[in-house]
DNA sequence: GTGTCAACTTTACATCGTGTCAAGTAACTG
DNA sequence: CAGTTACTTGACACGATGTAAAGTTGACAC
């Protein structure tokens, strides 16, 4: 679909997501060049390091993806508990479509700051999604009493986490539904007041 | 304490160990020589390659630390419900020493091959002790009747990470006991049958 | 003393991936 | 034709790991 694109820049972008995603571990400048079918150096026309290909890569697959329009399908839901489960929906559905960004911009953390304040941002974003969610749950009284709106937050977004995706649906071998169902079901019963 | 133990190879073990735990984040092969106060060659003469080193490095830990100790406590549990919070008690309390070098050896898993394996050789470690745990809830009729064993491991392998650990405590700035706590109360509520 | 062995040192170099630099080419645009 | 833009080729610096070779030091044997 997004196939002759004529706009370097972008035929760019796509390549990289696309060896990031096939998931061939190691995707240096020079492969991520020769899929394209330019100079390593050309890629250096355009994007100054990798950090900032990588992190440009993210945005496209955002826009893409329009990862924004999805998170605010569940900021229509009625009930607090309906919007929960929107979330998760939402976001452990776009889980797959970032995992090898993600695994790229992670395992970059330690050699660049840039990329990992970029991968902070992300979940940063993330966990406001969940404030959120909690913040819906709280005034529908349904947020169990002994947690605070703080705590509920961290719990929920930690079991969010692109690791514990990781963990259940590549390692262990869960279908994405199970994944999805399963941490609905924990959320629940981390955060929900039982009544 | 572990300070003049004459064996060099002691010594380096130490001194990888102290620089890893102190959290600065690159320790390069000069780092530890510097630390240890010999040549980087030197390093060579010990450890073949820097993934050996943290291999043997988590290896001298374990034995300092005395893991098998402590897990074994937890099978001496009675109840299945103990067991299980005494088997989170126990492994949640170790992992803020091992720490730093998860932070390394899981840093290293796309570079090299020899050290994923010894990680995920320590998580499938961790595993099994998930699995007894899960056995004993289910001898004590207490699991969840919708869950089967495998997914009943799964979900409290996937809930005792050392990334969760990371986040709630490093990143979301728990404490060591609330994080125990609501780890223990989020696995029962995972797990346990309702009755 | 001499010999020898082990542990370590110093110096030098290969490799790999990132990123920089400079000069050249080919196509379009006025 | 002159100038600009997008790219190419080739060379090189850097930082970290790992290899190789020759030299130093101290202990122990006889």
């Amino acid at each position: 679909m997004s196939r002759d694109s004529s706009d370097t820049r972008t035929r760019i972008l796509d390549c990289t997501w696309n060896l990031l995603e096939s998931g061939d571990k190691k995707v240096r400048m020079s492969d991520i060049a020769k899929e394209v079918g330019i100079s390593r150096q050309a890629l250096y026309l355009h994007f100054p390091t990798r950090a900032e290909l990588l992190i440009a890569t993210t945005r496209h697959i955002d826009s893409v993806k329009n990862v924004d329009a999805r998170l605010a399908d569940s900021r229509a839901a009625t009930s607090g508990r309906d919007r929960l489960a929107s979330f998760i929906g939402a976001w452990g559905g776009y889980i797959p479509e970032i995992h090898g960004l993600s695994v790229a911009l992670r395992s970059m953390r330690d050699s660049d700051a840039e990329a990992a304040a970029a991968w902070d941002d992300r979940m940063q974003a993330v966990r406001h999604g969940c404030a959120a969610a909690v913040a819906a749950l709280a005034a529908d009284k349904m947020l169990r009493p002994d947690l605070n709106i703080e705590v509920a937050t961290d719990l929920l977004w930690t079991l969010l986490s692109v690791e514990n995706w990781e963990r259940l649906v590549r390692e262990c071998g869960w279908s994405q539904v199970e994944y999805e169902n399963q941490i609905k079901r924990l959320s629940e019963a981390a955060l929900l007041a039982k009544h």
